[in-house]
Parts: structure tokens; sequence; C-alpha cells
RNA sequence: GGCCCCAUCGUCUAGCGGUCAGGAUCCAUGGUUUUCAUCCAUGUUACAGGAGUUCAAUUCUCCUUGGGGUCACCA
């Protein structure tokens, strides 16, 4: 079975980067029935935030990613990882390490002035003297200090490391006992049951480390797979420097879950030249072979087109639920199909959606200056005037189709083109001159909001 | 700086020795639309550079250059 996780630190919101190795690690353990596990890193208890831990797990809400069992936390695990150090320090493989945090800075200061790689020396490996008093002992485990580790990495191919050049005895817990990062990594891994292990390349170079725990612990080694970083504008890590990269910000700015999670499968990893994949598509074609090895660069133009192309696709009842979050009530409009329909397709986010929504229902209060003097004509007041007249004897107006009727009588009596009526109309309307059309948004307004808007531009541009 | 990774249109990518180097997005133009948008059509733009292997390199190898990551008692 196959069982693979996300396993980020709580030191901030779920950012952009983190959701796409959490979606592609979901999908792969969804595309083979296998399990996927949430597992919250907060072994550093200063850096730590349970707000920011709960944030993930809104974030998961709100993609509707679901995770098996409970969350984990390793803040939890304390009596798991002090029985496997024991084990180690037990077996020989990690000792107590009594040197300072001032003689250890010394000793870096020493090898870097003399150009060598800062590394721990060695000085307790074999320690079988009286510790100094006074200190409080880190543990260190007992690294190979020559040979090579390879890392069978499943996205880059593998990538040998030579002991010498990247190895020490790396501090396994510290002073105060806690646990640290690469050695818990190992362990709650191993321990969960994770073989396949997606993460960012930025993991990497910390693989190696973490070889060594499982081999020291005798436990089986998961497949890596190391997808690459995904960049801003400058080709730098991503940051909060480079705007969004919440993805709860995503939600406010009006995405919805299916174009963001659509968008993120695709940057780095792709199914020949499918761009639009359903949540069932991707589960049932991820695969985590097709991901590249290259970085690749953030850009939101696509996230737009997609945003734009699943709002269209959206049933209209739908949309009404989704836009109560801009405080637009359409779930019992009677006309909410047409007007919906009407503006569904000129909307990349729901939160312009909204704003073309009030721009229809609410009485235009400015009119766009530009606009009038270019719709405006000598005749325009007289064409409205005998819409008007011609509405007020209407009776049954219900579809555009009905209106749209008595704007063709209008022109074909006064023996005018189309846009005669229609600019005009269109300013009394909405105030400006782009948007919906003008048979639509009168059917969505009914006949008197139509008639109120006209007189009011009648009674403003005479 | 040491170690590691990466390199196709502006961007996301396809390609796995022989292709007019494909798709998408963006941009531009045209059509449709009373307008805007949608939609449709068309167009501009790419194999970082240099050696080698081969009958043949975008594709394989090496070097250069460029970019990125990582080097903690952070994760």
């Amino acid at each position: 079975m196959i069982v693979t996780r996300f396993a980020p630190s709580p030191t901030g919101y779920l950012h952009i980067g983190g959701l796409r190795t959490a979606l592609f690690s979901y999908l792969w353990a969804k595309k083979n029935g296998g399990k996927f596990f949430l597992r919250i890193e907060d072994t550093d208890k200063a850096r730590n935030s349970v707000e920011a831990a709960e944030a993930i797990v809104r974030a998961f809400e709100w993609l509707g990613l679901s995770y098996d069992g409970e969350v984990i936390y390793q803040s939890n695990r304390d009596e798991i990882y002090a029985k496997y150090i024991k084990q180690l320090l037990d077996e020989g493989k990690a000792y107590y390490c009594y040197m300072s945090k001032e003689e250890l800075a010394e000793l870096r200061e020493t090898q870097m002035a003399a150009k060598e790689r800062t590394m721990y020396n060695g000085k307790y490996r074999d320690f079988k003297g009286t510790p100094p008093e006074g200190i409080e002992p880190a543990i260190r485990i007992k690294a190979p200090q020559s040979g090579a580790i390879t890392v069978k990495d499943r996205v880059k191919g593998d990538v040998v490391f030579n002991a010498l050049d990247i190895l020490d005895d790396f501090v396994i817990a510290r002073a105060d006992g806690s646990p640290t990062y690469n050695f818990v990594v190992a362990v709650d891994d191993a321990l969960m049951g994770v073989n396949e292990v997606i993460r960012g390349d930025d993991h990497l170079s910390n693989t190696p480390k973490q070889i060594v725990v499982y081999e020291a612990l005798g436990f089986k080694i998961p497949n890596f797979y190391h997808v690459p970083m995904i960049h801003n504008h400058d080709g730098k890590k991503l940051s909060k420097r480079d705007g969004a990269t919440d993805v709860m910000e995503y939600k406010e700015m009006g995405y919805t879950p299916e174009a963001l999670l659509n968008f993120l499968v695709r940057l780095g990893w792709s199914y020949g030249d499918q761009e639009i994949f359903s949540m069932d598509e991707m589960q049932e074609l991820f695969n985590p072979k097709n991901i590249n090895k290259s970085a690749s660069i953030y850009n939101t133009e696509k996230l737009d087109w997609l945003n734009a192309h699943y709002i269209k696709n959206m049933s209209n009842s739908v949309l009404a639920e989704l836009l109560k979050q801009y405080d637009l009530i359409l779930t019992s409009h009677d006309k909410k199909e047409i007007l919906l329909d009407a503006i569904k397709e000129r909307a990349k986010t729901l939160k312009e959606l909204a704003e073309l929504a009030k721009e229809i229902l609410e009485t235009p209060t400015i009119y766009d200056e530009k606009a009038v003097k270019k719709a405006f004509k000598e005749d325009s007041i007289e064409v409205l005037n005998a819409f008007g007249a011609k509405l007020t004897k209407a009776e049954e107006l219900h579809l555009p189709s009905d209106y749209h009727q008595i704007m063709e009588e209008v022109v074909n009596e006064m023996n005018i083109g189309f846009g005669k009526i229609g600019q005009p109309l269109r300013i009394a309307l909405l105030g400006k001159l782009s948007g919906p059309g003008l048979d639509s948004v009168m059917a969505i307004i009914g006949k008197n909001e139509t008639m109120l808007r006209i007189a009011q531009a009648i009674a403003a541009h005479s």
C-alpha cells in the first residue's frame, strides 16, 4: 500500500508551495487506494504556533483535501522519540556531546578562517573521561565518516553524496532533550509506514542525514520524490514579499478550490497536453513519474484563466451559494438564473462576479462621462422616451426576449439602427457602456426599475 | 565558498536520435456581439554557449556560463 504524508512546520500559514507537495502526495495516495497523513512538525517549541497549525487544517478544509486519521502532532510524541534515542545511545550509535555553544562557535570560526567546511569535529564521539561540569549535553548520532550515501530519488535520479563532504555527527537531541528535525522526520515516517515521501527539493540535501537515522534504527528507507521549487519572478524562493502566497488569500480574492488545485497540479507536472483536470481526473491520472526536474516560476495568469473557466461552467445554484461570502444573497432571487447566466462569462473571480451582479442590481448613481459623451446624441432622449412609453403599455414582461421585442419595435418604427437605442439605454441602465445584454438586464431588474432608471437618465441628461 | 540540483516560446509545459520543435496562457489582429465579456480563427516568440559520440543531435557525454537549493542544539 502507498502511504504518503504532508508534514509542514507550523510557523505560518499554508503557502502555495506547500500546498502543491501536499496535493501531489494526496493524489498519489488516493490514486493507489493508499493513505495520506497530515503531520505537524512542531518540535521547535519557540517558533511554532497552534494558530498556524489550525490555519493549515482550515486551508485543507476549504480545498476539500482530506487526510486519514487524526492530525499528528510531533509535540505529542516525545516519549516515542526518547525511546529511540535511548536505543541509539544503548547501542553506541549515538553519544552525549558536552561541547558548549561557545566552544562550538569557536570551532566554526577557526574552520571558516582556514576555509574549511564547518563541521563538528567528533570531540566526544569516543569520549570516555569525566564530562565537564555544568554543561547539559546534546546527543549526537555517529554518522559515517567515509564512503558515500546515495539518495535514490525518483524525480532527480540517483544523487550521490560523499560522507566527507556533507556529513558530521549531527545533533539528534538538543540539550533540553527535545529531538531535532532530521531525526524525528525519519522516525515518524518509518513508524507511520510512510513509504513514498514527496516533498520540496530543498530537502534533498537533508536526505543523507535522514538515511543515516533510518539505517541506525534499522528502518526501511522510503522512496523519495524531491519536487522542484516554485520560484517568484526574480527566480528566488517564494516568500511573503511576493504577494499572495497564503492559500486562504485566494479564497478571499475569489478563486475556487477547483481552479487553484488545477493550477497547482500543472505546476511541475503534466499529462500530455491536458490543461483541465477535475479532482477525479487528477486522482485518476496523477503519477509522480511525470514530475519534471526544473523549478517553475509562479505566475498567476493561467490561474485567472482556469478560475474563469470553472466559474463559467459552474451551476448557478452553486455560484449563488459561493457569492454569499461577498454579502450577495441571490439564493432566493427569482431572476437568479438570468442574472448569473448574464455575468458568469465575464468574471475572472467570484469577487468580480459579485461586483458585476451589484452593478446590475443597484440603480446607477453616477454616469461615466466619457460614455455619456459618446452615446448620448441629439435624438437619444427621444428614443428613450419612445421606449419608455412602449414599456408603460406593455404587460407580462418577464423574459429577456420580451424586452428585446419592444426594443425591436422601437427601432423599426423610428427606422434607426440598434445602436441608437442600445447605447443610451445602456447608459441609463448601467451608467456605462459595457456589460451584459440589455434585454437580460431589464428582465433581471424588472419593468418598474427599468422605467425608473430611464426616467432618471433622461432627467440627468436633458 | 564546499556540496547538490536545474537549463525548450515572457510564463506553464510536450518531446525521451531523424518533428515544419507540439499544446496552453499571455499579447496582437480579424470574425461574432448594439457594448463589454465569452466563443471562433489567425499570427509573433523557444531548444543558454562550446566541444565530442553518431550517417543524424533539442534529445546521449563532457566543459563553460547562468540560475536555484543546502550547509544550525530551524524545519
